[in-house]
DNA sequence: GAGCACTGC
């Protein structure tokens, strides 16, 4: 195998061995020609060795030949292969030693993740005895790690989406690799459609579509009867357990399970999944105190937390090792985590999953246009990849808290795809900039009701014209990554004489929540959020917390002190960054009112808004808001700053949870729905309501 | 008067 390797790289690189430039590589060349690494021209390192063997056990290794022969005969090919294939590290390389990544052309391999395509990236440098950044390279949001000798580079799938709407066919790619395909990923999603599409035009192009499920032959269809081929995992046998009858309340069975396991089972570190923050610290507690409880009679457990909200240094506790026991029993390390246990993160040395079967799920409803997070029972799909979590290092045991009977007839085969359980407005306005007007979605395409939603929304924002076409204004939004509502603000704040401070309040509302909330310092988070507080809401107080940051430095204690989130600022300053290149390359300009001026704030805020008039509720005479048009009862969310109630608010989110909430709001007038919004205020076409007939007597 | 599954441009 080793020789073939070797031959085919030589063959794609002849420049190597005709055309020595020193006469000690020569010589070292023709005594053992099999050293020398064709992208260095210098002799492959021992670590290159050391890692060649390890990468011979993977299962994938074994299929290399086939692989580039079907490769060779089909313009497409879907490869599934499980946790522990070598897929993602192997294949990339096999398409670049079979000599795809000639005459300048890449190979790509997309990833759903940044730090998966980072790190995956930096290994294959390793196996491929390169420095990263060079022959090998990746590209994700704000990190671009490539050079001009880059031949296979690992990119987010979000990543390769923007490319292809500056280069729509691709050109630069002579494979595309489409890796984690059964995660259904929007940009995945959107990817697929666009490929087959790209495929018909350019016969040169290669794409691989690689999945960890058998879903995959549902690809197959999809792209024309592409050949499968099929690679083993490596994960050790999972011993699966279902409860013989339905538990009552999950919460409560999880914690018992966790606590019995503990007690009777042979050492090993065990792994729960539960839905959420609360849940998780709440379970966390009641597991400690239960262990407690029994005393000598069982040994010390070490539990842990992991969501994604949680700070760098505390995810980063789950790679502890549990301290041993202060009695002779075994010591365990216990962690409670969310779904990014799943997929995002692979904690070893877990035998043990305790599987409840529910997740937070992203849900849209396009008649109220919302979308929130439901608990809801996740999928057949789902529940393997979870217990495949227990068999990464040994043999191991998953309890599911549920029957089997639930198990096959009630959970679903796969998680629904996102494109069907999201807003789509800012994918529609992407495919219109890629020029695809049948919009190509994929296996699943979504409710039209949502489609209408997205293009009713674009219509009304102007992106898009009454046929559908793209706006000149819609081209410059859709060159932004934000949701269009966001770009619309951007686009229109110079009018307003303030796109400086919009760019700061986009950019905060592009990114996680900034302001913690501790549950054992409710009081002092509150205390320190008021200081940026601004009477006209909650958007100038995003403003002024940027501004704060900004004065500061950046500073980790000062955000700690004042209960900031440094890694949502840090991110939002990026953001901020990378807009301000983007609004210059398209003569947006970047203006300020004074700050001393009346108007600064006003400004500000009828340039929120010029992107949000249809995200705007009507205080009722019966102390209730309704929002306007679709006619949804609302409560300000009680993080708001406004502090009594105005008569007209513009708010940012509908969050739906014990209530039907407006989060991030900020005060309007009556009169500026009419100047800024005319065409979607224009009450010849407005449901009958309080808030039409205060808008009519404005009108006369 | 209260949460925020997870990604991504």
């Amino acid at each position: 195998m080793e020789a073939h390797i070797a031959v085919s790289r030589n063959q794609h690189f002849p420049v190597q061995l005709s055309d020595p430039t020193d006469s000690v590589e020569r010589a070292h060349r023709a005594g053992d020609a099999l050293q020398v690494n064709p992208f260095t021209h210098r002799p492959y390192s021992e670590k290159y060795f050391d890692i060649l063997k390890k990468r011979k056990d993977l299962p994938v290794w074994q299929q290399q030949k086939d692989f580039v022969n079907i490769l060779k005969k089909s313009q497409t090919l879907i490869l599934v292969g499980e946790t522990g294939s070598g897929k993602t590290t192997q294949v990339p390389q096999f398409v670049v030693d079979a000599g795809y990544t000639v005459n300048g052309k890449l190979c790509v391999c997309t990833q759903p993740r940044r730090v998966a395509a980072m790190s995956v990236a930096r290994r294959v440098a390793e196996e491929m005895d390169v420095s990263i950044g060079h022959e090998v390279g990746y590209s994700i949001r704000f990190e671009e790690v490539t050079g001009p000798k880059t031949l296979l580079k690992y990119s987010t799938d979000g990543m390769l989406l923007r490319e292809a709407m500056t280069d729509p066919l691709l050109r630069r790619y002579s494979v595309i690799i489409i890796d984690e395909a059964h995660e259904r990923t929007l940009a995945t999603d959107i990817l697929f459609g666009l490929l087959k599409e790209v495929l018909l035009k350019r016969r040169d192009l290669k794409v691989v579509v690689m999945s960890a499920t058998l879903e995959a032959q549902k690809f197959q269809g999809y792209f024309l009867d592409a050949p499968l081929m099929q690679v083993p995992g490596r994960l050790h046998p999972v011993e699966i357990f279902y409860t013989e009858n339905p538990e009552r309340d999950y919460l409560e069975a999880t914690i018992r399970t966790a606590v019995q396991i503990h007690a009777c089972e042979p050492p090993g570190d065990i792994l729960v999944f539960l839905t959420g923050e609360e849940e998780i610290e709440d379970a966390c507690m009641k597991i400690k105190r239960e262990v407690s409880n029994m005393g000598d009679r069982v040994g010390d457990i070490m539990v842990v937390p992991l969501y994604a909200s949680l700070p760098p240094q505390q995810q980063q506790r789950v790679f502890d090792v549990a301290p041993s026991s202060r009695n002779t029993r075994t010591s365990r390390k216990i962690v409670i985590s969310t779904n990014i246990a799943e997929t995002s993160l692979t904690i070893d040395g877990v035998v043990y999953v305790i599987d409840p079967g529910f997740a937070k799920q992203k849900v849209y409803n396009p008649r109220i246009r919302v979308e929130s997070l439901l608990v809801s029972p996740i999928s057949r799909a789902s529940a393997h990849q979870r217990a495949g979590r227990a068999g990464r290092t040994c043999p191991g045991k998953c309890f599911r808290l549920y029957t089997e009977t639930s198990f096959k007839r009630d959970l679903q085969e796969q998680t629904y795809p996102e494109i069907l359980r999201s807003n789509l407005g800012s994918v529609v306005l992407q495919l219109k900039k890629l020029g695809i007007d049948d919009l190509p979605y994929g296996k699943d395409p979504p409710a039209p009701e949502t489609l209408m939603r997205a293009l009713e929304l674009l219509n009304y924002l102007d992106a898009l014209d009454d046929e559908g076409n793209l706006s000149q204004v819609g081209f410059v939004m859709s060159e932004f990554p934000l949701d269009p509502q966001l770009s619309k603000m951007l686009c229109a704040s110079p009018q307003f004489n303030c796109s400086n401070e919009i760019l700061s309040i986009v950019s905060m509302l592009s990114v996680p929540n900034p302001f913690v909330r501790p549950r054992d310092q409710q009081f002092e988070a509150d205390e320190a959020r008021s200081q940026f507080c601004h009477i006209d809401g909650d958007h100038l107080t995003l403003l002024n917390a940027y501004h704060a940051f900004k004065q500061n430095g950046g500073d980790t204690g000062w955000c700690h002190k004042n209960y900031l989130n440094m890694r949502s600022l840090k991110s939002a300053d990026n953001v901020r960054t990378q807009l301000v290149r983007l609004v210059s390359r398209h003569n947006i300009a970047v203006v300020s009112s004074d700050f001393t001026s009346k108007d600064y704030y006003l400004n500000i805020r009828k340039a929120v808004l010029s992107g949000y008039f249809m995200q705007v509720a009507h205080l009722e005479r019966s102390g209730h808001y309704l929002t306007v048009k679709d006619n949804q009862l609302v409560s300000l969310h009680p993080s708001t700053c406004l502090q009594q109630k105005p008569e007209w608010v513009l708010y940012n989110e509908f969050v739906l949870t014990t209530k039907n909430y407006i989060r991030v709001c900020t005060e309007i007038k009556g009169n500026w729905l009419l100047d800024i919004a005319s065409h979607y205020y224009d009450l010849s076409n407005f449901p009958e309501c309080e808030a039409r007939r205060v808008l009519e007597r404005l009108c006369s």
